[in-house]
DNA sequence: TATTGCATTGAAACGCGTTTCATACATTAT
DNA sequence: ATAATGTATGAAACGCGTTTCAATGCAATA
């Protein structure tokens, strides 16, 4: 395969002409641009972007660490990614973890090498400490609230509104509330835990660990909590569920147990995914392929100029009042 | 930033040395390779996998090319992808197309200039000479029915499988079939459209234009074919609908309208999402995540070894039985 | 003792596009 | 007429790890 030199040559002109012409730079003699491109289309050559890479020090590759691909809360945000950096011409690079600090080492690592230009990420388990160490190697930004971490981040604050749904629930009359969660570790989750624990204890009720349902990530979790639920001795009435889907899932696999909804229970989600409209489940609308647009925006306009608008950017979450409560 | 030309000087000896220790070649003697390591850790050096890549000439990036990441057919194939690429320690790099041909030209070119050592095609618009065109640069795979032509695919056949539900709604009495399609071009699509004619016409049946549902990707797409389906003057009494998603949304906003499944209307559906078992949706499961799975393994043994055990792989459909027909 | 072979090691070439710097000529401004 | 700009172009350095090839040293076999 033809490289730069070899164009030079046929085109009778230096390497640098040919980088010019290829590369759009003004100062090139039009004939001498016609004769660069004429040796491009004569050898079929085609750049080999390894060598723009190294000689460049950037990629055009944004790095995204996410536990799991297929997730409709990670898949949202995906989109997000996805649509903004292909208005920019950036391309992702994939670190599906599935919350194993390896893996996520791993993605830090690739940033380290130069594999990609910022990483976002979407969700991990690693320490911050260990994240830190990698923070002179590129912009990284994260999903979720950093507290006063300094890292960049967009994120939705999962206490205020887990609190928030909580409060709505407290309101309708509910006193004994659980919740179901996709795992209990994680900034989210244990912003949630607190959001629950905090809540409950304001208004002089105990939280109960019973009422904790974990490892809810999809539609089938929601058949699982559900006969948990039926198999408690105590029931909660209500449960706040962190995700449509494993609310779908309860609605659904409830409805074949003859459980109404709300009277025997009350449901709380969140997402607003298109199946909790028919359904008829209150949620709480993340904008969670928007925290994707705009993690990327972030990252993309710290690398293009070195400039940091807004470090935290919270999200505003919009409640949708349906008749599962 | 420490090269390895640095790390020979301060290690004393030479980059080939140091070449050797980094990648645990044999041929080095315990001295100096604890030498090497130490400078490795004194000026906290690593590889800049750019250049790795320029010299070795791959990437162990596989490309894959798809119009949406966050749909439930195309990310469940991701995740199949995504898992495979993980055990092999191999990197994904998304494209995004949109179903724009331009997005795939782009996919395609990025593995002339070598930035993917090959490139998965979950979807294309392309005509196939645009495609065959890229033959030469790297090993590409297809997931659908390729036919004739010589590329490699894994694929379902969507004709079979179609036209199976086809029968299957026939022998249930069903004269009247419509059916929900994500969009009419494309391989399967067309596929599944000529099953449709196919088969209705040997039964002697006139299909209907009318009753085609065309853009049906998404839950909130059930909602207007169940619309469209209630202001038809002659409707068909079974759809067999491209996705459990859509499939959903039709049974779901249909139950709000009053529409009857099967009574009124029957459903066969594809996909097998664990949505569709509390709704007692008859669905097809696709194998998506293994058509993934496989597909990256296709491209991984033909990378690393040169062979193909099978260029051509159909997967096996199974029919879930239950009571919306 | 002569020969074969394996263990070690480094110089140099290789993969290849980008960018800087010096140079040379053509204009325009003073 | 002279200085100051601007246009045009190429040589060479740069980014950096991998790999080949030749060479050296030493042990084992003939």
């Amino acid at each position: 395969m033809a490289n730069i030199r070899e164009i030079a040559k046929e085109a009778g002109v230096s390497v640098a002409t040919v980088s010019r012409v290829l590369n759009g730079y003004p100062y090139v003699r039009e004939e001498k641009r016609n004769a660069v491109w004429e040796a491009v289309e004569k050898l079929n050559y085609t750049k080999n972007i390894n060598a723009v890479h190294l000689a460049k020090g950037k990629t055009s590759i944004i790095g995204v660490m996410l536990p799991y691909v297929n997730h409709p809360y990670f898949g949202a945000i995906l989109e997000g990614i996805s649509k903004e950096a292909l208005r920019h011409r950036y391309h992702l690079l994939l670190f599906q973890t599935n919350y194993d600090v390896e893996k996520e080492l791993e993605a830090l690592e690739m940033m380290r090498m130069k594999q990609v230009d910022g990483l976002i990420i979407c969700s991990h388990v690693a320490g911050w400490n260990v994240i830190e160490e990698y923070k002179e190697d590129g912009p990284i930004v994260l999903c979720e609230n950093v507290g006063d971490k300094d890292f960049l981040s967009v994120y939705i604050d999962h206490y205020e509104s887990f609190a928030k749904a909580l409060r709505y629930l407290i309101r309708k009359g509910h006193r004994h509330i659980g919740y179901c969660i996709g795992r209990t570790t994680g900034t989210n989750s244990k912003a949630r835990e607190t959001a629950y624990y905090d809540t409950l204890r304001q208004i002089g009720v105990e939280p109960r660990k019973e009422w904790i349902f974990d490892h809810c990530l999809y539609v089938e979790d929601g058949k699982r909590v559900i006969h948990q639920w039926m198999d408690l001795s105590e029931k909660p009435s209500a449960l706040l569920v962190s995700s449509d889907q494993v609310a779908a899932g309860i609605v659904l696999w409830g409805r074949k147990e003859g459980v109404k909804i709300p009277d025997d229970l009350a449901i709380v989600s969140f997402d607003n995914h298109p199946i909790s409209e028919p359904l008829q489940i209150t949620t709480m609308e993340l904008p969670l392929a928007l925290m994707g647009t705009k993690a990327f925006r972030l990252i993309y306009h710290y690398i293009e100029t070195g400039n940091i608008v807004k470090k935290k950017e919270k999200l505003p979450v919009r409640f949708m009042e349906r008749s599962s409560v």
